[in-house]
DNA sequence: TATCCAAGGTAAGTT
DNA sequence: AACTTACCTTGGATA
């Protein structure tokens, strides 16, 4: 296999874009940096760092596994793939999304501002919902680097492999490939108490149980509410899911960097249980775009070592 | 060098 | 329905 190459021009994206804040902010552990820095620097948009995944079919835009690596110049962001791939880098990145629209829709707050304005440019991302759904599933209790790492690893020993201009890409293990290991095997890749609920939840999904896709279409919180039958989701995951891969850009992510950030300084925010917080924090950061507040604070909030 | 502790939480058991 | 507790593993902090 060999790659094509080409060129995404900046002023066909609407707004700023910064990639290395879009896949290092700790929203998607599917990419890897070439250079095996991955969480190492704070380069200006990644500097000339190539990032790499394979990215399995998606309906509607793809219908076959695409090798793809991006990497952002001064005037473009330049991408080597199997297939032509700026659909879909459209749909992943979210190329398409307004972001100046966006911020100006955010109620106005020092700190939202501070944390758009250090990370401008950066985007959430689409990632594909079953491998989404797993990651997440790892992030309890983890570092950021160790949950790349979990997913890099569930990858390299479960998933299909591509070869393409002499490398080596490997694909996200499909639900089959993953609820084909035992808990003993995903155990011996570190994942720990995690093991056994993304066996299971691999099971569900690859024998026709449910999917997370199926979430889609629902009402934010019905959506919320299906997502928590897999097992080890409870609904701070499945916020993840809905914000990082099923485009609900409402859904806000109570994890603990953002409890503390209510705790200091959205107190009138905190209520007495995930729901009706989730209700107060979303309202309080402007509704329908509440998620890329979120993930920016997250982001800004973790960088600064604010705890 | 040894020990302690928290890391993008969830499930299961109690009250 | 609200509140506790156990859970794997590891890198960084503290002694």
């Amino acid at each position: 296999m060999t790659l094509e190459s080409g060129a995404i021009p900046l002023s066909e994206i609407p707004g700023p874009f910064d990639l290395q804040a879009t896949l290092e902010s700790g929203q998607s552990y599917l990419w890897d940096r070439a250079d095996g820095r991955m969480y190492e620097s704070m380069d200006v948009h990644g500097g000339d760092a190539w990032y790499q995944t394979v990215v399995p079919p998606i309906d509607g835009v793809t219908d076959e596994d695409v090798v793809v690596r991006v990497r952002q110049r001064d005037d473009s962001v330049e991408w080597e793939a199997s297939t032509d791939p700026v659909p879909l880098l459209r749909h992943l990145l979210r190329l398409d999304d307004d972001l100046d629209a966006i911020y100006a829709a955010t109620p106005d707050d020092d700190l939202v501002r501070a944390a758009y304005d250090a990370y401008r440019g950066m985007r959430l991302v689409r990632d594909p919902p079953f491998a989404c759904l797993v990651s997440f599933i790892c992030s309890a209790q983890m570092r950021v680097a160790r949950i790349h790492r979990m997913q890099m690893a569930l990858a390299r020993e479960f998933g299909t492999r591509h070869e393409a201009d002499g490398e080596q890409f490997d694909a996200f293990p499909t639900p089959a490939q993953l609820a084909a290991q035992s808990e003993e095997d995903l155990r011996e890749l570190k994942l720990g108490y995690r093991a056994p609920y993304v066996q299971r939840t691999a099971a569900m999904v690859a024998e026709g149980e449910a999917h997370p896709s199926e979430a889609v279409g629902r009402d934010y919180e019905d959506a919320r509410e299906y997502l928590t039958q897999f097992v080890g989701v409870g609904d701070k995951v499945a916020d993840c899911v809905l914000l990082f891969s099923l485009g609900y850009l409402e859904a806000v992510p109570l994890d603990t960097w953002i409890q503390s950030a209510i705790a200091d300084y959205f107190p009138e925010c905190d209520r007495s249980n995930y729901t009706e917080t989730s209700r107060a924090i979303r309202e309080r950061l402007g509704g329908e775009y509440a998620g890329y507040a979120q993930t920016y604070l997250f982001y800004y909030l973790r960088a600064r070592g604010d705890d």
